[in-house]
DNA sequence: TCGCTAAGTCATCACTTGTTTACATCGACT
DNA sequence: AGTCGATGTAAACAAGTGATGACTTAGCGA
């Protein structure tokens, strides 16, 4: 086994030296999978573990908890959700940001965060950073409507900009259905963003 | 205590006696509520016969497992749901009824039928019920909108319908994530029945 | 009233869950 | 070498989980 001594290694993926803040990523990531395709409870620690590769007992040493771990899960969803689409300035932006933030490509990691927003453990902290990540979301897509700022903070347009985010998120999860809904389940980013954006122009755009 | 003999009592929902259809829908009645709010694994099948006042062991007489008593559930919401919107022809009757179907009145049970079509155990027949009574719930609304029959049979009229479906399963969820998120969780019909219109109009109405 | 059957109860099983504890191993520093 | 803290491993624990089978009770006709 003789374990190459230039353990500079550091892979995030095939990394097997002794690396602790590899590992918490694996955690990070195999949690973050299993977290948002089958739910908070219906997920085993253990096959957490497995998926990364890693022993069980490094997930309480290293997150405390389950919980702590889809705490974590949760908080960096936020972060990533909070970056991508400050970019969106438009509703025609915010339409292809939110099409492939359902539909891929890089599916992988991009409609995850989405589901994540939707399973709730019992826990107080998770929840409100789920709640906190929702309302947030949906009040950027609001200001991306395009509208004047006291617009944002009238209710009916935070209602609507959430029932846009509503659509995104049954999307997510009908997706992600372990049996999929065809046509919808097999529908790229091409196919999807037509009818998406009626549906958010529908919803946001300023009345004429 | 002396037990009145006449017990012809058989009450629905305070019936005493040795009542085995009675104890079977209040069983439902109760796994229904918990599992369309917690999800199939996070509901425990004491709780479920607590909250019916009944006894653990009657949910295996009656319904052989607890992934049976789900796919009880989930039959019933299945032929409920099919029932109910088989009377909107239109389009507007379409906005109407859904509306309804997520927001109440009456909300008890109609919001949770919806929930529980997105809640999977991983049972097989469980899964197979849910994704035809979804399957179906899209196609009666592609129906209903008033197409032409060969319309129904594209598969872009039915990724429409499908994303429709999305938008009110999305409302039903968020209403119900146990931390509302406002305004949307405390919208009733008369508020929601307008952007509601607008999502589905711009989905569905025939091209012009 | 007796006796049978359906309906409900109780104790307990086998098993899974998240978590913890005790132990082993690595890398670095003196 | 030898020590030490960080990292990882394996085994076990305590609390629950769904399920089961033997027992008790209610209802009702003979």
């Amino acid at each position: 086994m003789h374990a190459p001594p230039h353990a500079v290694d550091a892979d995030a993926t095939t990394g097997k030296s002794r690396d602790a803040a590899n590992t918490r990523r694996l955690l990070l990531s195999s949690a973050r999978r299993r977290f948002a395709q089958d739910g908070y409870s219906a997920t085993r620690v253990r096959d957490i573990a497995a998926d990364a590769g890693v022993n069980v007992a490094l997930i309480n040493r290293y997150f405390s908890s389950k919980e702590g771990l889809f705490e974590a899960c949760l908080a960096h969803a936020r972060d990533e959700l909070g970056r991508s689409d400050g970019s969106s300035a438009t509703l025609d932006d915010l339409v292809e940001a939110l099409t492939r933030q359902v539909a891929g490509p890089a599916n992988g990691d991009r409609s995850l965060q989405l589901l994540l927003l939707l399973r709730s453990s019992g826990d107080e902290t998770a929840d409100a950073i789920r709640l906190n990540t929702l309302r947030y979301f949906a009040d950027q897509m609001a200001v991306a409507a395009g509208r004047s700022v006291e617009d944002v903070s009238s209710d009916d347009l935070r209602l609507r900009a959430q029932i846009a985010l509503s659509t995104m998120l049954g999307i997510a999860l009908l997706r992600a259905s372990s049996t999929g809904l065809e046509p919808l389940a097999s529908t790229g980013v091409d196919g999807l963003e037509g009818p998406l954006r009626d549906v958010i122009t529908a919803l946001l755009a300023p009345r004429l």
